[in-house]
DNA sequence: GCCGAGGTTTACGTTAACGTAAAGTGCTTG
DNA sequence: CAAGCACTTTACGTTAACGTAAACCTCGGC
């Protein structure tokens, strides 16, 4: 009763698209994860779906959410670091002074955190590419030098 | 017999410098680990320093090889990856093709890897940025909005 | 009415990467 | 020689991030 039936104008102006959900597989097969990994996620307080029922429905701002916190994986921050970020955020439109200096704190944080990284990068890639290399030389002088029968 | 005793000239040249060698809680503080962290890295097959009767000693070559693990774990791969890179390293001067093949696989791998991390560093980057200059806003409109009384 | 597909909760299991505590070794310094 | 410090081994503990299994709904289709 609550906005089950509001699919009559959305006030935002233009247009309705995007007006799609997803079901819990779905979002799975779609970032690659089981739909236990976004269960937890939940848990976590990283996910806050819709409930049709019993059943999870979720929209673009969950999909987005997902996303994001999958990204924040992959550069190895943790659940617990994601979550202060993301639910720093949602409570950004009243929040406090106090609540906003935390949250550039580690917004600057985590930015020291990326440059590092992208440092390690780089370095790492030049690793990568001598290792290479050398590989290679010593392939090339297999071909030359024919193993011992 | 074949390299130990090879103290007494090496064909690299110059200079004999570089000669140091560290105890483990030395290498430890110059790292911010614990020894207990470097104990296990040897576990894992990813040093494997001199024994001096019981105590480990570790020279040049170990603390190279402590640093770039280092800084793989914090490209977020596992030690498990990290050894098998090494220990092909290692394996090279006598590896076969194969051998040698699987390791440019692995280097491949990881290199894309390398690119995705790079590609989600410059996104998080400009959410980060999204995210600061939203939350200073909302820190400029509580400044010209006092709370109320 | 039953069945299969997908979704749910509950709860115990697992893996990686260390932490921590206990008990012993070895050197050197007052 | 006793004390202290750095190092050692052994072994159990811990945390994060899920995996896996069991047992239950529920809905569209035949």
């Amino acid at each position: 009763m609550t906005q089950r039936t509001a699919n009559a104008a959305a006030p935002t102006g233009g247009l309705p698209r995007q007006r799609r959900t997803y079901g819990i597989g779905e979002l799975a097969k779609m970032f690659e994860v089981t739909p236990r990994t976004i269960r937890f996620y939940e848990q976590e307080g990283l996910l806050a779906p819709e409930r049709r029922g019993q059943t999870r429905i979720y929209h673009e701002k969950d999909r987005v959410r997902l996303k994001l916190t999958l990204r924040g994986k992959r550069l190895g921050f943790s659940l617990a670091e994601i979550r202060e970020v993301v639910m720093m955020y949602d409570a950004m439109p009243d929040g406090n002074a106090r609540q906003l200096q935390r949250l550039l704190e580690i917004l600057a944080d985590k930015r020291a955190n990326l440059e590092r990284q992208l440092e390690d990068i780089r370095l790492m890639h030049k690793e990568l590419d001598d290792v290479e290399s050398r590989a290679r030389e010593v392939l090339s002088g297999l071909g030359a030098e024919p193993p011992r029968h």
